[in-house]
This record gives structure tokens, sequence and C-alpha cells, in this order.
RNA sequence: GCCGAAGUGGUGGAACUGGUAUACACGACGGAUUCAAAAUCCGUUGCUCUCACGGGCAUGUGGGUUCGACUCCCACCUUCGGCACCA
């Protein structure tokens, strides 16, 4: 089979009657309108039924659906159909995360309306979702952006208002100055702006925060809960909440009032101190800046960077000396106090003691501000000094230049040192954290309006429940400049709720992942039009019992949802603490690049190949293939699911996906590959369709055969059966298929043999019988179809899962590997039940295995039951 | 820069708890079938020495622990993801 996906033909335009040849579009629009007509996969809240949820990520609705949904999607709905089949009431619902950037970008590139581009794109994306035979609950089907959902949403803000979770404070955005907007990190190129190439500034504006901060400890410790959570996602979440045990305590400034809080986690270098820094917005700085010149030149410098993380951390350390000197707390020596361009406003105080022998971009700082370095800490059996330094010595050791403290171990001084602190009342040990409270501000149209209004008199006033939902108007001009719901002539004028006076509404609308962070809820109770939740249908389906999305999502989204869901359950709308049992991080799908130096990055339809290499379509001229990216539209390595679909069917495509990597890992685009699954399931249709035309008066086996070769054959299909279930269980999907394959492979002679007797044929009936519903969570279609072809009645779908008879996985023989000092040299077929001495024996006198053993004394054996025999001589 | 992963034949991957390295699939080569092609079926296929029997070497690199290491420990290299306004 050559059909290529990339090069649009459609190759079965012309075939033979069905039950002749595999022909998936036909059977997969058949089965696709059978479960939908039938409402095969709409669940109830049904008591006596055992629950799973199953709960895939929701697609934004860019346009089309991509090989990263394909894959998710393939992956969740495996799990749905396997649970259902063991018996389980599935939740499989779909959704879309609708607001969000692209929308607004698309409409100002195409002049159309955010909100019919959205809509749009779903009604594309769902007709698309739907030809991959997905078994979602579509009942419960919702796009954020409905009036419906983003009133609910408002509702569950305002609550959370009324409980103190959310505040107003100033804050530090991504500025373009030429068009007067707010940039997303991912719209500062190079610390230009995308669209005027304007250097970014930051700039502060009042924004709306969640006190998710309030959550950082039960956050951290309800991670030990999530055992069956990726270790990976643990960490990375623990990391980022990143608590710290320090010092708080502050400087007083030569000559000065006001004091200068610093927090420290090395308490035990506070004798190296020999200079502070300060952020560039330190209240400190700004002061100096306003009368400073200089000190401004460098602010401004500074703040002329984006505000990502990132982009500080890479700077060239740089600082300017404020001139103000700080007073050691407990030395009375002067240091100089810095501005510095990679301390961190948002992190602790703003403000750190810098121990340059003992942190390295401390040590670095001081190197290019001749700076002195004072070593206070000494590793056993060495002696630093800080002239000869060539590096930070970050290790453990014991304090010396640190007066009343010398001689204390470094992690114990932590102790002694945050004491002395609070004897002399200037400081005190404190816990930190490197969470920072979630900005839910967005200055953009397409997003749910935050609620509030802004008056004269009152200030601040939630606008009414009965006033909800707050919605975006109609009309609107997207330019790409300013803010869009500011710039409306009449939208914002309003009254105010609590006096009638003329008031302004807020402009601000929330950050989607306000969206992401109750979605899972609302689907148990989709149809509800009283209230955000049903507390009881809600408890019914929760806790998810397996999330399924992408790695990148590992921290962010996923630590929102977690607070988001705390928070509700706090003001009484959910009950359990933690909304995601399991989760499943499943890896990107990649493919390498082409580029043309004529044309550029080429899509795959665009090249061909002769002769094993690749030309460009157009210009002929040889293609470079680039490295193995991310599929990604601006690369044009990607690979159009629905060609796919068109040209082998879902099943196919499902099954590839499955099979090509394990989930949690890359996948790598593979054109032949899909090639191979499309022939196991004509190799499967062929035997199913062989199987059933003579074995028409022949009833599945369901006992052990005499002969030596069927039993192994029907053990072969049992310890299938139960190596898949296992492979399942544990997500390696991959596996799991591959035993599938095994088991056609191993049945296929017997199957060529015309005149096989009616025990063979009842083995083969049942090998095909028990193939279809192992692979039905694979390759949904065909698997109905086929059980149709063995005569069956109902829905695969709605089958039990097969079960393997202990009396067909009893091993009666086993190979025995002997090892000569660790290598391979001989092996041994024995009964299952020979004890160790004779396998010691019989291992010693082995042909194979004597020469090995000439000449030389056996020192050791080592028997490990049932597998091996390790001799060691010498 | 910080945090988190991954690296096994020509390729995707398997080896689950430290115990037969390379299951399954792709590709390649040879054969059967065919007027021919497609499709299908059968066989070979880690590298290397050897007519063969058989041996040696191989899991990113370098060390270590162990009777035994893809698996555990240390260091390094490369690639990928996240870094708070992409979703």
């Amino acid at each position: 089979m050559h059909q290529g996906t990339g090069n649009g033909q459609i190759p079965f335009a012309v075939r033979t009657p069905m039950t002749e040849k595999y022909t998936p579009r036909t059977i997969e629009a058949k089965w696709q309108t059978e479960w939908e007509n039938n409402s095969v996969f709409k669940v109830e809240e049904t008591p006596d039924k055992e629950t799973f949820y199953l709960l895939v990520m929701f697609p934004y609705p860019s346009g089309r659906i991509h090989m990263g949904h394909v894959r998710n999607y393939a992956i969740g709905d495996l799990i749905a159909r396997y649970q259902r089949m063991q018996g389980k009431n599935v939740l499989h619902p779909m959704g879309w995360d609708a607001f969000g950037m692209p929308a607004e970008n698309a409409a100002i590139k195409q002049n159309t309306h955010p909100g019919d581009w959205t809509y749009s794109n779903i009604d594309t994306m769902r007709e698309e979702l739907k030809s991959m035979g997905l078994s979602y609950d579509w009942s419960r089907e919702f796009a954020t952006c409905d009036p419906d959902y983003a009133h609910w949403e408002q509702v569950l803000f305002l609550k959370l208002h009324e409980k103190g979770l959310i505040y107003r404070e100033m804050s530090h955005v991504n500025w373009d100055p030429v068009d007067q907007t707010v940039l997303a990190n991912e719209q500062v190129i190079d610390g230009k702006g995308w669209r005027s190439g304007a250097p970014v500034e930051r700039k502060a504006l009042s924004q709306w925060f969640f006190r998710i901060t309030d959550y950082a400890e039960e956050l951290l410790t309800d991670i030990e809960k999530l055992d069956g959570w990726p270790e990976t996602v643990r960490t990375m979440q623990t990391n980022w909440i990143g608590k710290s045990h320090g010092v708080e305590f502050s400087f007083t400034i030569k000559g000065r009032e006001e004091r200068l809080p610093v927090y420290t986690t090395r308490a035990d270098t506070i004798m190296g101190v020999t200079f502070c820094s300060i952020a560039s917005e330190h209240p400190l700085a700004v002061e100096i800046a306003e009368t400073n010149p200089e000190a401004a030149a460098f602010v401004r410098e500074c703040q002329a960077t984006g505000t990502s993380e990132e982009a500080v951390e890479k700077l060239e350390k740089k600082g300017f000396d404020t001139g103000l000197r700080a007073i050691h707390p407990f030395t009375g020596e002067e240091v100089p106090i810095f501005i510095a361009n990679f301390v961190l406003m948002g992190y602790g105080t703003g403000a750190v003691m810098a121990v340059p022998a003992h942190d390295q971009r401390d040590f670095e700082f001081a190197k290019a501000y001749e700076i002195p370095i004072k070593v206070v800490i000494q590793p056993e059996g060495e002696t630093l000094s800080g002239e000869t330094l060539e590096a930070a010595y970050t290790g453990p050791g014991t304090l010396t230049n640190s007066r009343q403290f010398d001689g204390i171990d470094n992690e114990a001084a932590k102790r002694t040192v945050a004491e002395a602190f609070e004897a002399e009342g200037i400081g005190k040990a404190t816990v930190n954290f490197r969470l920072r409270d979630w900005g839910v501000s967005r200055q953009r149209y397409w997003g749910n309006p935050i609620p509030v209004v802004h008056c004269p008199s009152c200030g601040v006033v939630p606008v009414p429940e009965s006033d909800l939902p707050v919605s975006l108007p109609k009309e609107v001009e997207l330019t790409g400049s300013g803010n869009p719901l500011d710039r409306h002539p009449t939208w914002k004028q309003t009254t105010c709720p609590s006096c009638g006076a003329d008031a302004v509404r807020e402009t601000d609308t929330m950050d989607t992942f306000m969206e992401s962070s109750w979605y899972f809820l609302r689907y148990c109770c989709a149809d509800l039009n009283s209230a955000p939740l049903d507390r009881a249908r809600v408890d019914h389906w929760m806790p998810v019992n397996q999330y399924v999305g992408g790695i990148e999502h590992a921290v962010l989204h996923l630590l929102y949802a977690r607070f988001f869901h705390k928070a509700l359950r706090d003001v009484g709308l959910v009950s359990c603490d933690e909304p995601f049992t399991k989760l499943l991080t499943q890896g990107m799908v990649r493919k390498d690049t082409h580029t043309c130096p004529e044309h550029g990055w080429r899509y795959p339809s665009e090249v061909k190949e002769e002769r094993g290499r690749l030309f460009c379509i157009e210009c002929g001229a040889e293609i470079s293939v680039g490295r193995n990216e991310k599929m990604s539209k601006s690369k044009h390595n990607v690979v159009d699911p629905n060609d796919l679909i068109k040209g082998y069917g879902a099943d196919t495509a499902r099954l590839f996906m499955l099979f090509a990597a394990p989930p949690e890992r890359d996948l790598e685009w593979n054109d032949s590959g899909v090639d191979g699954a499309w022939r196991f399931l004509n190799r499967l249709w062929r035997l199913v369709v062989d199987v059933a035309s003579r074995t028409e008066e022949i009833a599945p086996a369901t006992e052990m055969p005499k002969d030596p070769a069927l039993k192994k054959l029907r053990s072969k299909l049992h310890a299938t059966i139960a190596k898949v279930t296992e492979d399942i269980e544990r997500q390696s999907f991959n596996t799991g298929i591959a035993a599938v394959m095994e088991l056609v492979n191993e049945a296929s002679p017997f199957l060529q043999n015309k005149k096989a007797d009616t025990i063979t044929l009842s083995i083969l009936r049942e090998i095909a019988e028990v193939a279809i519903l192992l692979l039905h969570p694979y390759s949904p279609h065909i698997t109905e179809e086929l059980s149709r072809t063995l005569g069956h009645t109902g829905y695969v779908s709605q089958k039990a899962w097969p079960r393997a008879d202990a009396k067909a996985l009893v091993k009666e023989e086993m190979t025995i590997v002997v090892q000569v000092n660790g290598k391979l040299r001989g092996r041994l077929t024995v009964a299952a039940d020979t004890d160790q001495k004779t396998l010691e024996t019989l291992a010693q006198e082995d042909a194979k295995v004597v020469p090995h053993l000439e000449g030389k004394s056996v020192r050791k054996v080592i028997v490990v039951p049932g597998r091996l025999i390790n001799i060691v001589a010498g």
C-alpha cells in the first residue's frame, strides 16, 4: 500500500464489496453514525455503578486539529473504552478552551470578529474529532466563550472575591510604547514588540491577583498525595512553589531613617557579606533615580527588558553603586548598596545580602565591580582565600572569620545565626515561597470580563449577581493597538450598582487559565442553568480518575487548576481536595523540517523524493533536511490528520499513534510506520473474515487441547490477554499492540492449513474473538465491524474485557540460561518443577558450558529461579 | 541562567523488580505468486573475525558498585520541554 499521506491521494475510490476488503471509509462512517444515533457513549449519574472520569485536556480552537490532538485523544479514548469494557460508568467529555489571543490576532489580520472566527473553528474541529471515532458524551460539550460558561465563571470570580481571595495591586507588564499595548511574552521577540518592532519596556499597571500563595503550603504538602502523577511533574511543581527556610532581617542604612529588609537562605554566611543588591523596581532604587540621573539611566536600562524570568536571568550581570552604605548588623562594617539587574522584585523583599565567596552570582558581580571577597566557610582539609578563589564555594564546611560563630558547622550555623538575629531583635527565621500570586488581568478583548465597576465615590464595586453576566460588546475595533475594551466608545460607561452615580466598568478580562481551572467541574453538570455547579453531581464524578494531556502544562495549568479547586472547596462548591487523581503527560509529535534554498520551509507535500534525495517540487532545488522538531505550522513540518484519516482511516491513524512510541515520550512522525499499522489491520481483517467463513458451525475453544503445538498456541492466546491487560493498566500501550501482533503472527501458519481440524479451528475462532476485544480500545471501528462478521450483535464498545484462563497460563517447561562469569554460554530446557541442585548439576555438565570451565575451579553458583544460573569460576 | 526530562541496530522502539540486550514494527536484501505491476506470503538482517564450529565487541562519553548493569552511583556531552500575558 503506497498512499502518501501528504500528497492528497484518496485511495479508496474503487473497491470491491465490504466483506472482501477492508474499507475504513465506509466502516468508520457507519459506526460513528450508529454510536451517535444510539447514544452509546452518553452517560448519566447512575448510583449503583462504579464511575470512571476520564478527562483529556480540551483544545484551543485554533482552526484544525493537529497530530498532538490526535495523540492526546487517541490515548484518552483508549483508556475510556478500556474502562468501559471493565464495567465502569465512564464520563468522557469534550469542550473548547475558546478565549484567547489567537482569535484576536486573526481578527486583526483577517478583519473578522473573534467570536465568529472561534465558533467557525469549533464547527470544523468538532467534525474532525468526530471523524476519529472518539467515545465522547457530546451532550456535555460547551465552549468557554459561551455566554453561559462566562456567566458562571463571573459568579465564581465574585464568590472568591467576597472570600478575600482576590485583590488588586500594581504589577509590571511588557509594554509596547508604539502600539500602546501590553505584550505577551511570546509577542516579545529579541526584546522588541512583534508588530511594531519597538524595544519593549516594563510598565507598572494596576492588576487583579488571586491569592494562590495563601494555598502554597497546602499545594505543596498535597503533592505527596498525588502518587498517580508522574514524579517529574511533582518535582516541577515542588520546585515551582519553591518553599525555602531562611531569615529575614534589616540592614540599617548609613545616614537614613529607613531600613533595608532582606531575605536570605544562607544566614550562615552573614559574616561574608561585602555588599547588598536591590531590584531596579525597589522603592529605594526608584527614590534614588528621582534625583540621580545616572541611577535613573541604569534603572531605565534594567526596565528595558521583558518581564520573563528567562530574559532577566540571561542578562549580563550589571549593577549601579547607589552610594548608600548598609551597616552590617553584627560587625558594624559599611558595605555598598548596588542596584542590580538580576535581582527580582517579586521574590522575597527585592533586596539581597551579597556574599561573593559563597554565591556564584555574587561572586561574578564582585569580580566585575572589584568588591572584596571574604571567605567565611572552610571545607574540611582545605583553606580557601578570597584572593585566590576562582568560583564561589557553595559546599559544606566550618565557619571562619565569623567572630562568635567561628567553628560551627555551616548547616547548624543557619539556626544559630537566626537565633542571634532574633535575640538582637533585628530579624527572624521565616519561610518563603518562590510562588507568586496569580495575576489574572489581561488587557485584551477576547476574554471573560472581570465583573466589577469602578465608582469615583464607592471605589471597586462588584456587579450584582442579578446583573451578570457582563458581556463583551459585539461591535469592536481590533487594531492591535491599545486595550480594545478601554478604547470602546460606550461599553465601559455605566452606573455604580451601589450609589447610582456615573461609573466605569473594569476593562481587564480574565486570564484564560481561569476557564481551564474549572471546566472539568462544569462537565459534570453542563446543562445546569441556575448555578455554576451542582455539588451532588460534581461529587458523583469527581475527582477525575485519569487526566491526559501535554507535558507543557506540567506547572501552570495544573497548579492553577489545583489551586482553584481548593478555593472552590473552601467556598463550599466541591468536596474533594485534589481534582486529578492520576495524570498522564504525553510527549510531543515531532517531524524533520525541510528547507529549500529558494522557498524556505517546505510542507511534506511540497517535496519529492528521487533516489533517496529530496527536491523542491517548485524549483527542483535540493532540500536540506533539518532537525526533528515539534510539529508546527511555522516550520511547515506538519502532517494534516485529515489527510491521514481520509487516506487510511481513523483506526490506522490511532493505532499508529499508540504503537509508535510510549505515550509519555516524544513521537517521531514516520509515514512508513503508518503503512505498517495499515497492513496490520488488513491482516487482522483477513484473519477474522477467513476464520468466520470456516467456523460457522464451530464454537470458540474453552479448554486446553492435547496437541503440543495447539497447546502452545492457546497458551499464547491467554498470555496475550494477560499481557495486554497489564500493559494497558501500566500505560504501556505500544507493547500491548506488539503482543497482539505476536499472537496474529503465531496464528498465521495454522490459518494457512486449509485442512485444519475442528479443534484447531475452535482455537482460531477463540483467537479471532479475543483479538477483536483486545484491539477495540485502539481501533474501535474495524473491531465493531469484525464482530458483526463473526455473527455477533450489539456493540463491542459495551462488551466485557476478556479474562485470561488461568489453566492456559501454567507453564510445564522453562528455559534456563547458563552463564559463566556473567557471559552467556548455554541454555537448558527443563521441567518447570526442577529443583535447584539438579539445575546446578545440569548446568555444569552442559556440553556448551564444560569448555569454559576447563582449568578453572567453580567458586560460586548463583541461581535465579526460572531465569538463569551464573557459574563464577577462576 | 534556573528547573525538569531523554539518549539502545540503518529507523521508531522492547527489556516491567539488577538476571537471555535488540520483542514488535519500519526500512533494506533475497525468494514465491503475477503477462506485468500493486497487494499478499516466506526467508535474511546489530557490528566484527571465521569456509565453518565458534569467538570478540556493542545500550551518548568516561569512571565506579556488583557474580551479573540499558537498569544503581559520580562526572561530562548532546537534544528536548517549562520559566508566571502562547495555550
